[in-house]
DNA sequence: CAGTGGTCTAGACCACTAC
DNA sequence: TAGTGGTCTAGACCACTGA
């Protein structure tokens, strides 16, 4: 008997090993059906998925065709510094070199919805796995989305995983590039001033709007990833 | 008549407002089918739709459940430079600094499953938008997998296009990093030497095996990402 | 055991495309 | 008009969970 997954395994090798190629146009779900001696809804469901997965693509009143694998795409995941960590069997530590309330800068109230000079919460914190410095976390919080955030001790549990319980996540929005290390981020990192760190920034917003920036300064950190047709 | 994308969008929104919180159990799929009045086949499209998205999370045997949202992800993709700057409404062109065959060296022969030595195809290219420096690209390709590559004009049509056409991707590795631009990159670029960078390496599968490793050096690039519940 | 999700069927109606 | 995909139905059997 044959199930929607073996019929997207026959596709896929077909696609694969170049049997269809960009452009061309697959058996139509009617076809299929009588192939694998299923019915359309399992057919259809086959092919919905691949197009999802961006193998295939499907036209109303035309057929489905092998999508030109135009564009290399993998999921990016931010994740929680320590969770990463532990999975990694390595053991994970942050110190905590800033907290408390400070008015928000130009910048900052930009990006978290607030007037500039309004209140929010900031703490600075080096991260270090197996006692090698990995991150220095700045992170400014909207106040109203997490009241205690200041009597947390984040040496226990990080910012994220606190705000994460408090906050729940709805949407993020990061961007990454490559900076220079100022010569303040060099010492606690442990590099020269002006080595190259990947810099990650991410807001996050919970249910009531903006909850969090972070500004997450990397000392010779790979981002890396894959993508499998 | 309710459809399987009003019940996605039910239960999107009560995620997001917070009437269900992460690790909360939502409506089985008996519930909902006596609610909007479909078919277990459209609430469990409509589930499972949501399960691939990273939303919730679905056990056998105990129900649907909201997923913590304890990663952030999103699709990263790594694109061909003309088609990005088309969709921008930029203008892009490419310079071909190089362009030749050559013995590969002990790192390009182990990402590409050469020996060392063997013949290689290089080239190496500087792509502008509107006019800027963005990024300087080397690449190394199997000649097997692209015999015809010596001959091609990559100032009309980029590699990454070229290797798509003739050699189908089936899979891709990436790696991003912050490096420091050395005196001849930087002077391809516009930059001082010893600006941070960002690189991103990225080593492209066909069906027949590795076909490219290619290195690409950006000029005050940003990569930017959101994600949605 | 009852309740849950995982999967499949054999039909159906519709909108769209191409001829 | 014939063929395509988009969607839905009202059942069904199964494997798994928890009481």
């Amino acid at each position: 008997m044959a199930t929607y997954s073996d019929i997207q395994d026959w596709l896929r090798t077909g696609i694969r090993e170049g049997r269809w190629r960009a452009g061309d146009r697959l058996p139509s779900e009617a076809e299929l059906c009588l192939q694998f001696s299923v019915s359309r809804m399992t057919v259809n469901r086959a092919l919905r998925e691949l197009q999802h997965a961006g193998l295939v693509r499907r036209e109303q009143g035309r057929g489905s065709f092998v999508a030109p694998l135009e564009r290399v795409a993998a999921r990016l995941e931010l994740r929680d510094l320590h969770q990463d960590a532990a999975e990694r069997g390595h053991h994970h530590e942050a110190e905590v070199l800033g907290l408390r309330a400070e008015p928000a800068s130009a910048d900052c109230a930009h990006a978290l919805g607030l007037r500039r000079g309004q209140r929010v919460f900031f703490c600075q914190l080096l991260h270090r796995e197996q006692g090698v410095p990995l991150q220095l976390e700045s992170r400014w919080v909207v106040p109203s989305a997490a009241p205690a955030f200041l009597e947390q001790d984040f040496g226990r549990q990080t910012p994220t995983a606190y705000l994460l319980q408090v906050a729940p996540l709805t949407a993020a929005q990061y961007q990454i590039e490559a900076v220079a290390a100022s010569p303040e981020e060099a010492s606690c990192l442990g590099l020269e001033a002006g080595e190259p760190c990947l810099l990650v920034q991410r807001l996050s917003h919970g249910a009531a709007g903006p909850v969090s920036w972070a500004r997450l300064l990397h000392r010779r950190y790979v981002l890396q990833g894959s993508f499998t047709a």
